[in-house]
RNA sequence: GGCCCGUUGGUCAAAGGGUUAAGACACCGCCCUUUCACGGCGGUAAUACGAGUUCGAAUCUCGUACGGGUCACCA
């Protein structure tokens, strides 16, 4: 077979060498130990945790070894991409903190590196498959879909291995006189790579994450470009990663099983293999069962939907950190300030096998992320939040900022901050009643002890409020006032002496709380009174009397 | 079905031949507290199973079971 000619037929238009593409791509000029990293997402239109999972991977490594994290578009589908794609996840990863060094943008690109989008590259990718055709390593296949289909029934019905392979490889030595009439026909065809490969054989790989592993070797003639002309995963990942230079692959397990076709593409391409870093998946609970994180079946974990909850980013990352690296917790309560890229994120603490996403443990993260920011910072996320996800809320919010900002400060610093809101969507039930239009108070939870004296400790208390009271001074008067009407004025003495009271002095001022907040739960009576309208107040003492 | 990866409490996980098998979330109890939240103290709960190697195994080996992934002109 004249591989030379067949190159010639297959690729007329390339005229460039692999060297002289190459050329084009020099060594970076990092320090020792840099590592370049990419993020190689398709444009589907939708960002998911597990995209995210894999990037913080990605963009720790790089940057704490002050290498290069890149953008690079897996565009090469054109059936799943999606107008805007390359925006939405350029916006992603600005919103969650991920900063690209260089790679793809909105509209074109940012580094010596590219072109970025694996859809512009079709011309670089046909240099070296035209070369992998000479060297007799690629041929021209016509099958049509049907008869791969044919093909793979019978394999299934023999229960032989599934796949183009060895005897199945059917025009893995087509004559070139064959291949030229085909062609002159106008068929269809793809370039497959001629795989020098045996499942008898063994392929050893170490990954960082995985460690040792013993693979059986690639024995598939897989697609290298596709009959548009473009190239498939396996063929653009080792084309691009090599020409940009990435040093480490960082992606999900569901790759491990083509592994040994990337090796074996590296080997004959005569490339150094990159390290790769197989992260486990991310994965969910659906039913009794595990499962991986899905796209289509989970919604809720694309992280728009992160978005609209509320749920701050800087939690999501927390989160994502503490099951990437476990030790991640411990060095927080250490360093409880410290900003999150100061941990040592190393990639050989990363679990093996594949984690459960667990909200409850996202908001607790969450809780504890909030309860370290400062009122101020609150009040700008949650006034951006509401102004995108519930305007209704953001008015009343920002109507009067000193009022809301000194509520978010209550409770808040200190050695124990409340912790009482992990996504901003809460924020709105948590301080609804500071807002006239959104007070629906909820009298059930009077104390019972009260029954009798509630209606007369409303009353009174309307007399004897005055919102220019120091703490102390309001206080006594709640004590004065429980003394009246037979509690205790301390709880103390309740304790010690329960049979002499009707209750403590905490289900008096309990009353009030109900009264003025519509709940049993709320901050600081004395703080919240503080911050309302002393007409308002007077008009809920009144309202819950007559209830 | 072939190939590959995995399996420590409900969840995330530490322990890399010798520990009473950490810790966190959740749950329960107590304490603190004018409510709640926070915080403190305590509690329930785990090495999938079976062999082997070894003085000694969660840890090494093999088998079984179970879970996951993959086997496209998708990535």
């Amino acid at each position: 077979m004249d591989t030379i000619r067949l190159a010639q037929l297959l690729f007329p238009d390339v005229t460039e060498t692999p060297e002289q593409v190459e050329a084009r791509y020099p060594a970076r000029e990092l320090p020792e130990g840099a590592k370049v990293t990419r993020m190689a997402p398709s444009p589907t239109g939708f960002m998911h945790l597990g995209n995210l999972f894999g990037a913080v991977v990605d963009e720790r490594l790089a940057h704490q070894s002050g290498g290069i994290f890149y953008l690079r578009i897996e565009d090469t589908d054109k059936k799943r991409e999606v107008e805007g794609g390359v925006e939405l996840i350029l916006d992603t990863f600005r919103k969650f903190g991920l900063p690209f060094d260089e790679g793809a943008t909105v509209d074109g690109d940012n580094g010596a590196y590219g072109p970025y989008r694996q859809s512009r590259r079709a011309s670089i990718y046909h240099v070296f498959v035209k070369q992998l055709v000479e060297r007799g390593y690629a041929y021209p296949c016509f099958c049509t879909e049907e008869e791969l289909a044919e093909m793979r029934a019978q394999q299934e019905a023999n229960k032989e291995n599934f796949g183009y392979y060895g005897k199945y490889a059917k025009y893995r030595d087509c004559p070139l006189e064959e291949i030229e009439s085909r062609i002159a026909n106008g068929e269809s065809y793809v370039i497959r790579f001629r795989s020098p490969g045996s499942i008898e054989n063994k392929v050893r790989h170490t990954d960082l994450v995985k460690g040792n592993l013993e693979l059986t070797e690639n024995d598939q003639d897989i697609v290298l470009l596709k009959s548009d002309g473009i190239p498939t995963y396996h063929f653009a990942h080792v084309v691009d990663d090599h020409l940009m230079h990435t040093t480490h692959v960082v992606r999900g397990e569901e790759w491990l099983a083509t592994l040994p076709v990337h090796l074996q593409l590296f080997d004959v391409m005569g490339w150094k293999r990159p390290k790769y870093v197989h992260t486990a998946q991310l994965m969910k609970m659906d039913g009794g069962s595990k499962r991986k994180l899905s796209k289509r079946k989970d919604p809720e974990l694309a992280l728009s939907y992160y978005y609209q909850q509320g749920i701050p980013v800087p939690a999501v990352m927390e989160y994502l950190m503490t099951l990437l690296n476990s030790n991640f917790e411990e060095w927080r309560r250490a360093n409880p300030d410290a900003s999150i890229n100061d941990f040592p994120f190393s990639p050989k603490k990363m679990s093996v096998s594949g984690s459960l996403f667990d909200m409850e443990k996202l908001r607790d993260v969450s809780k504890n992320v909030i309860s370290r920011m400062t009122a101020d910072e609150v009040y700008d996320l949650v006034s951006a939040w509401s102004a995108d996800n519930d305007p209704e809320f953001h008015a009343l919010f920002v109507r009067s900022p000193e009022t809301t900002r000194a509520f978010l400060s209550i409770g808040r610093g200190g050695k124990k901050p409340r912790k009482d809101v992990a996504f901003w969507s809460e924020m709105k039930a948590y301080m609804d009643f500071l807002f006239p239009e959104l007070f629906r108070p909820d009298y059930s939870g009077m104390p019972e002890s009260t029954a009798d004296d509630a209606k007369a400790i409303l009353t009174e208390y309307q007399e004897i409020y005055d919102p220019a009271d120091e703490m102390s001074v309001w206080f006594d008067k709640i004590k004065a006032l429980a003394d009246r009407h037979g509690f205790a004025p301390e709880t103390k003495l309740y304790k010690k002496n329960p049979e002499a009271y009707k209750g403590p002095v905490g289900d008096v001022s309990m009353v009030l709380r109900v009264a003025v907040c519509g709940r049993t739960n709320a901050p600081d009576l004395y703080s919240v009174m503080q911050l309302m309208d002393r007409g308002e107040i007077l008009r809920r003492l009144s309202a819950a009397a007559q209830a």
